[in-house]
DNA sequence: TCAGAAATCAATCATTTTCTTTCAAAAACA
DNA sequence: TGTTTTTGAAAGAAAATGATTGATTTCTGA
């Protein structure tokens, strides 16, 4: 049975039963569980449906989605290890402040549930964290159409009401003079403060941001680790990328 | 039987019946009484029904809130004609503040898009409103999972910032001596405060909410105008609904 | 009101089930 | 053919489960 055909085989079953058992799916696939189970997980990755302990749930919310296009591009691959590598770092009682942006959301998957405080300003992130069940408080402000983020003054003082532990930010440029920059300037503002009120504070970029300049400065390069996919060269002139954390210090 | 399986039948059950004992559910499920009770602590950390001796209770406030899922057509019907009422009341240059909630969410198609502010604490509004590029603020604070809704101090201190030239409001009980209550305390409280902070306040209710009355006081009756669709009799017996505005003055 | 009985509870541990990772064989592909 | 992709099997890790223990709460009857 060619694997397209699982799939659609899977999603099928799903859609008349909320939850389908990994060993009905080998019965009725006739194949090993091995293979079902990286199904399941590229499945997840789609976001066609929810891995659970045992085999998959549906999604709440998403019961028709007729035209989606499968999620395979190497840069969102890049992307959710980076923010994976970044959500290993949150800690059980860590209260975090999250920057709007798609990079960061893909952390959230990954964060730990239990005993963390999420501050944010990023709309598009609250479905998801709200799904987990986990606690989460949102700055006050301008909603801004195009990011979905709360900016402002607003925003700035309500973000005074917090301090965090660890801070996770997305930027558009990262360069040795200019350092981390990022086109609205309001946004600088908030990720500024922000990074002010953390005692840790995490970068995350992907390599095409590097040597990148945009129009309003956020910090120097030291202000901040940069969580960030390395290049490295291997072998016969191939080239594989490796999620690393680079710090650079004053 | 999957962990996610038996935590839906454990709230379908409760859905039911107000209170649950840990034997029923053991016979039910034919799981441990051990697994049954991990169940019901971890339902009780995602705040969906309370543990009590010897089984699991109900929330109140879920009482009445089958996941805003069930909800008649015709009850439905009667809420888009009163929030389109309400929604007309709304004139270019006013600055106003929408509760969360699904009646309130109602009015947003129907809002005017120029020249207009709003300010709101219903995360569920975010979409349809960035969507029709109204401008729109959002109030800082706790972002409670059940209501979708940003509750606490924070929020408290977030409104102050703001001025309303009308404020539309929720509720769940219209009473004549209660006068209008709703079943969170944290919600009551910043309903009282938007209300406080606005020229004119309206409360949007169907004829399901009067005689009600639920645990937390907003105000009396005659700080607000009631939006509601009053039923009235025609001839031959038939009834039709009608929207009017009643007002209830001290 | 009190003491004892019964029921319920949280905590722990051994067992079972399921998961992830790894590796090599098979299949598809160029 | 050589290369990549898919697959299945196996081993160790992680999660879920059920039974047991002793503590706590509730019930019962004087």
């Amino acid at each position: 049975m060619l694997t397209p055909e699982r799939h659609q085989l899977i999603l099928q079953l799903i859609k008349e039963k909320p939850i389908v058992k990994i060993q009905e799916l080998v019965d009725l696939t006739e194949a090993s569980e091995s293979t079902i189970r990286r199904d399941l997980t590229l499945l997840e990755e789609g976001k066609f449906l929810k891995r659970v302990h045992g085999g998959a749930a549906r999604l709440r919310g998403k019961l028709q989605e007729p035209s989606m296009v499968e999620k395979s591009s190497k840069n969102l691959h890049e992307k959710r290890r980076i923010a994976q590598y970044a959500a290993n770092l949150v800690e059980e009682g860590d209260s975090i402040y999250l920057d709007a942006g798609s990079t960061i959301q893909e952390m959230i998957t990954f964060l730990p549930t239990k005993d963390i405080v999420v501050v944010t300003n990023g709309l598009m992130h609250l479905p998801a964290l709200l799904e987990r069940n986990i606690e989460t408080y949102v700055i006050g402000g301008y909603a801004k159409p195009k990011t979905n983020a709360i900016i402002g003054r607003g925003a700035l003082g309500s973000l005074e009401q917090y301090r965090f532990d660890k801070c996770f930010l997305g930027v558009n440029g990262i360069h040795p003079q200019s350092g981390y920059t990022t086109p609205d300037q309001e946004e600088a503002m908030i990720k500024q403060k922000a990074m002010s009120l953390a005692r840790e504070a995490y970068v995350l970029a992907d390599d095409t941001k590097f040597s990148e300049i945009t129009f309003a400065k956020i910090a120097d390069l030291h202000e901040a680790a940069i969580i960030t996919n390395e290049l490295e060269e291997e072998s016969k002139g191939q080239y594989t990328s490796k999620t690393s954390i680079k710090v650079v210090t004053s």
